[in-house]
DNA sequence: TAGGAAAATGAACGGCGATTCATTTGTCCT
DNA sequence: AGGACAAATGAATCGCCGTTCATTTTCCTA
């Protein structure tokens, strides 16, 4: 029997067709995307994917989880060693959100892409992953409210909404134009500054 | 002859088929909305439609635009009157944003789900009326600069970038959530507050 | 090495939905 | 009134593409 689509981890082929797919989507968008073109950017045939995904629809939801997971793991692994306040924190945070995503371009178009879309139109779907990263960044801002270093007058949910939001328009500015190394390090700074003391002159 | 579909103006047909395409595809998105469905929820016959659109992508573009040049027709009308230094503009502006956009849930949820889309795949089309917004926050950025309020040493355009994207997201979790009135004002401040100063404690 | 099961294949199917267009309805002159 | 032109209609068309499944290939075990 092919494994269905909730089934987790193992097969290589599974993999093939969560990287084909992640290119597809990235070139052309999920609703112009033939599942003929996945398949060939997978190297298997067309019914192959219906082994490991009950659909079209599961599919995309499975490329995220996995795609979050990846980006959450990463990002909770390189946070754990950095040391300092927050200001640090947020700096490595921001740092990390840019690096990673943009290790490859073709993830940071998917992400800032079809996020939205499926925040409204797979809605019945939790999308636990995606919460998950919000959470992280959110206990972030209520650790730096509990040591002192930030007001606790912010709503940490909404601020860390509101950083993301931030983050993820200016990646979507660097996916679409032309992003050179440097410029990931000037925006890091550049916004890590003013989320901490604002766009008032000191 | 039918008006094309870059025609301007006129027609009250025209403007019952953009409503209707509105509300169509704020419930179910763009791709899951039939041209039949844009028809009765405009209350016109489907061939109706291609009277006055080339097709549904037409549709879509012609819809923004239309929608786009409200919001910043509005926009700049209603902070011509506002007086002060950057701090009461960008208050003004950030509320005038989400009061314009929630003012009608379906534009929230259009606005917000389809930009993105629209941004990648309809590249060859420019979106000037999105481009006119974003430069309409960067001159009050360069404002605040010129008028010494503002730290001169920020990318304006980066900083229209994150700050409506801060705004967006924030106003996406308004969307799908119920906000109330109230709710609008606090966050209004919220996130004015810390754009001007920060998230750290003074 | 045979044979049986699991995995993979890809041609064919079927439904859907964007678009078309022959026909109807409405409007405006004289 | 009537006819000519514009606008609107909506049933029928047709190409597309997600999905299925009969067949083939691969892999394992005795």
């Amino acid at each position: 029997m092919a494994p269905s689509g909730k089934q987790r981890g193992n097969s290589e082929k599974r993999r093939r067709i969560l990287d084909g797919a992640l290119r597809a989507f990235a070139k052309k968008g999920f609703y112009n995307t033939k599942v003929s073109e996945i398949a060939s950017e997978a190297g298997v045939a067309d019914g192959t994917i219906y082994l490991y995904f009950k659909n079209k629809d599961d599919l995309l939801i499975s490329l995220f989880e996995d795609r979050m997971e990846w980006i959450n793991d990463r990002l909770e692994q390189e946070l754990e060693g950095v040391e300092g306040g927050f200001e640090q924190k947020l700096h490595s945070f921001v740092r990390m959100h840019f690096l990673l995503v943009l290790e490859n371009r073709d993830l940071a178009e998917f992400i800032t892409v079809e996020l939205r879309q499926s925040a409204k139109f797979v809605k019945e779907y939790d999308n636990p992953k995606f919460t998950a990263y919000l959470k992280f960044l959110q206990s972030l801002i209520e650790e730096g409210q509990r040591e002192g270093d930030l007001r606790d007058d912010l709503d940490s949910r909404i601020m860390s909404r509101a950083i993301f939001g931030a983050l993820d328009e200016v990646l979507l500015q660097m996916t679409l134009g032309k992003t050179r190394p440097e410029d990931v390090e000037v925006r890091t700074r550049m916004l890590t500054d003013i989320l901490l003391h604002g766009l008032c002159r000191r």
